[in-house]
DNA sequence: TTGATTTATTTGAATTTTTCGATATATTTA
DNA sequence: TAAATATATCGAAAAATTCAAATAAATCAA
């Protein structure tokens, strides 16, 4: 899987923001137990809006550093990690 | 070299618009030939006014995405091999 | 040394983009 | 239906981008 850099942008984006860099953290850890992480989980560990916090996690799902899944009325999180590994090799090349 | 959360989001915002990362191309390829690149090259290759040039670079030399060096009037880059490498590991264990 | 030229940075202002919360809108389940 | 959960829309506030002009620093020529 290789990325360009229209995508590339797109993640690093998304990776700009304390919040979202939390969120991905936070589905890191619960995904380590669960494999997948409750939507609702997260509004209890961030001091947002719950709308807000919504808008955070569709700019990680857009830039498919998440993968979402409905489940039910919920809605469940995965990282990413194919894409993750792409963009990890975009940096690395960068390395010349 | 371990970088905390505020760290990742300068280097993500730095990493997060078209034309810085054009500018870490350029860099690199450059680097690959002479080590270091020259400012001046840059603005030659990109369409935007000099100063919002040397306003890119500035950000990217923040991020410590890019070493900066004055070499008489000229200033010259070299891609942080060292800081791409903490941020690559960041990003792999957010896998997990 | 003085003055002109080259190169990069800083400043200020206008524009554009992003962020955020309030509200409204599905959708599912009990 | 009512409660719970996630998403969409909208406007205001904040931040980022851009360019032009001013500034700073280094080099070269007379």
């Amino acid at each position: 899987m290789i990325l360009d850099h229209k995508k590339v942008e797109r993640i690093s984006k998304a990776l700009g923001d304390p919040y979202r860099l939390k969120i991905m953290d936070m589905v890191k850890t619960q995904c380590q137990q669960n494999d997948w992480m409750q939507c609702a989980c997260i509004g209890s560990n961030i001091e947002l809006a719950q709308s807000t916090i919504s808008h955070h996690i569709s700019q990680l799902v857009d830039a498919e550093l998440l993968i979402a899944d409905k489940d039910g009325r919920n809605a469940k999180y995965q990282v990413n990690k194919e894409v993750l590994s792409a963009y990890v090799n975009f940096l690395n090349q960068l390395k010349g």
